[in-house]
DNA sequence: TAGACATTTAGAAAACTGTCTAAATATAGA
DNA sequence: TCTATATTTAGACAGTTTTCTAAATGTCTA
């Protein structure tokens, strides 16, 4: 289930730049929405999508809320690719 | 953008799995169509969101249209989530 | 405990998506 | 040319998604 909604969350530009800025190191939710030219509620409902696919994980630190990236489910996804790249007949969950 | 329409392509359960059946061969719209539980005219209408975002191509054989996977886009793809995985810094397009 | 700051939750509106049925288009063969 | 088969296009409808504003929650410091 969680591969259907990491695809989903991916979907959209938005998230993806979130993911990118995420490579350079963590972020707190207020630092991510400054990057961005939308009301903060608005990134977090896309952090929170992003976290319900495990695409990331969140700590609090006082009164911020840092982001990170959690890269297994990036595995599970790169797999997913390369399995059309490289022509196997192997291929999970679709 | 078209690196945005593939993902957003691939967002969706049952494209995905026209693509794992483009795996093993080309078919037909009427195959591919054959193996969900959807009208056709539903099943084109992926087809045809799969072929906008480059990851298929079609080709006319008599009353048939064949067809295919397009695995340059993926390797694009690909490529991005590498990306994650392995810690480097860049990433364009997003 | 009060006030300030950081962030999320709730609820609503607009836009987008997936599916359906009916109709159109394209090809093959009698 | 007529009919059957294969497939797409058009238009409608329901459900989902993205964004907003307003309000709530959590934490720190005076």
């Amino acid at each position: 289930m969680s591969f259907n909604e990491a695809f989903k969350a991916i979907a959209d530009p938005t998230r993806r730049k979130i993911l990118s800025l995420l490579r350079k190191g963590d972020l707190t939710a207020g630092e991510i929405a400054s990057h961005f030219d939308m009301q903060k509620p608005s990134v977090s409902h896309h952090l929170k999508v992003l976290k319900q696919a495990d695409l990331v994980q969140d700590r609090r630190e006082g009164q911020h809320i840092y982001y990170s990236l959690n890269t297994t489910v990036f595995q599970d996804l790169l797999r997913w690719f390369y399995d059309f790249v490289e022509k196997g007949e192997r291929n999970d969950e679709d």
